[in-house]
DNA sequence: CTCGGTGTGGACCAGTCGGTCCAAACAATG
DNA sequence: CATTGTTTGGACCGACTGGTCCACACCGAG
């Protein structure tokens, strides 16, 4: 009896997640994402409760695309230091690669936490929280190999390790170019040396 | 013949930076400042061209009296590990003096590009530059005298320590605590060393 | 083929936005 | 005092915001 969709609901969000990620929250009106999809309005707020609902899918995809992604691969790299450097030229690489300088959108909404609520803040922190502890995990894999010296603590660096990718994905979205990027990443390498 | 306002611009201008820095420029409603401010609509827009130029004359206030003047004192010191240590400590000791969690409002800019013109990201990239040749030039003095390493690359290094102030500053406002930020900031130390 | 329920398009809504306009208030000058 | 040029308050503007509503198109079940 009932009528099947004209639009696949994920192809909507997967547009939507790339408005949001080049525009912001706030700078992303409902009428950007009909106008990018197609979507009419009224469909549109048929299958999705409203622009709240509409950016906590985006984001969940994008974190589960990007990061969960990136993180599930760089498990699997057994020498923990070359999976640190293998994930800062990884992100280098990504910023690089994006014409649009949009960054990460974790990232960004992790400065817009005034429009949110807490179901979005919950994604920001547990994508910074695993990330931590990803780069924890390798320090100390490091240690009991011999491969990262001792004296490189796991807690801190790991945090310093997440502070200077936040610094690459900000400044990569203009305020420095590929060189500045390359050589930060390699800094990063000094931090577990 | 004229009649003085009654009113002081710089007070204004100090008012809409702080309602600036902590919404936001797209957040901020030019009904957000009048009702700060107590000045009326009439007057603000007869004493000031609009938001952006509000926006601008805020953003240079901020960057003058936050970041040039912790420069300019931290120029003085003579010891330039001490320098770089000790900026470091301000920045941590500033992220959570402030209960907004604003961060910088340099930074926050920076990851808001589409809405300002060439005049606003001049303004940021100055910022950032400045920023790393401060820290270059303290790393050049550590060489001449002995106390920082050779091995340390005065460019390289001195753009890692502006990613790190980048994450101490954005993960400053909400995702790390206390004791994450002073832990970052100790790694600082360590890329000197 | 009819019926029932879902999907669709787009007119419409109240609220807010940045910005304009102007009559009235005002103080300094002649 | 009258004149002059600015400041002031707030009504007002068109554009746009996120969101609602509903007549209608549509398809599957009976």
């Amino acid at each position: 009896m009932p009528w099947e969709k004209s639009f696949d609901e994920s192809d909507v969000v997967d547009q939507a997640m790339q408005v949001f990620w080049e525009k912001g929250y706030a700078g992303t009106s409902i009428s950007d994402i009909i106008e990018s999809t197609g979507v009419k309005r009224g469909s549109l707020y048929n299958a999705f409760e409203g622009k709240q609902d509409l950016f906590l899918r985006a984001l969940l995809k994008y974190d589960d695309e990007q990061r969960r992604q990136r993180l599930r691969q760089l498990e699997a790299i057994d020498d923990p230091r070359e999976a640190i450097t293998t994930f800062f030229d990884g992100i280098v690489k990504d910023s690089l690669k994006d014409p649009a300088r949009r960054g990460c959108l974790v990232i960004n909404t992790s400065l817009d936490y005034e429009h949110h609520d807490e179901e979005v803040r919950k994604i920001v922190d547990d994508a910074f929280r695993e990330l931590t502890d990803f780069f924890e995990r390798a320090i100390r894999r490091g240690h009991e190999q011999g491969t990262i010296p001792a004296t490189v603590e796991p807690r801190p660096t790991s945090r310093a390790l997440v502070a200077l990718l936040v610094g690459i994905r900000v400044l990569g979205r203009g305020a420095m170019g590929r060189t500045a990027l390359q050589q930060i990443a390699a800094q990063a390498k000094r931090l577990i040396s």
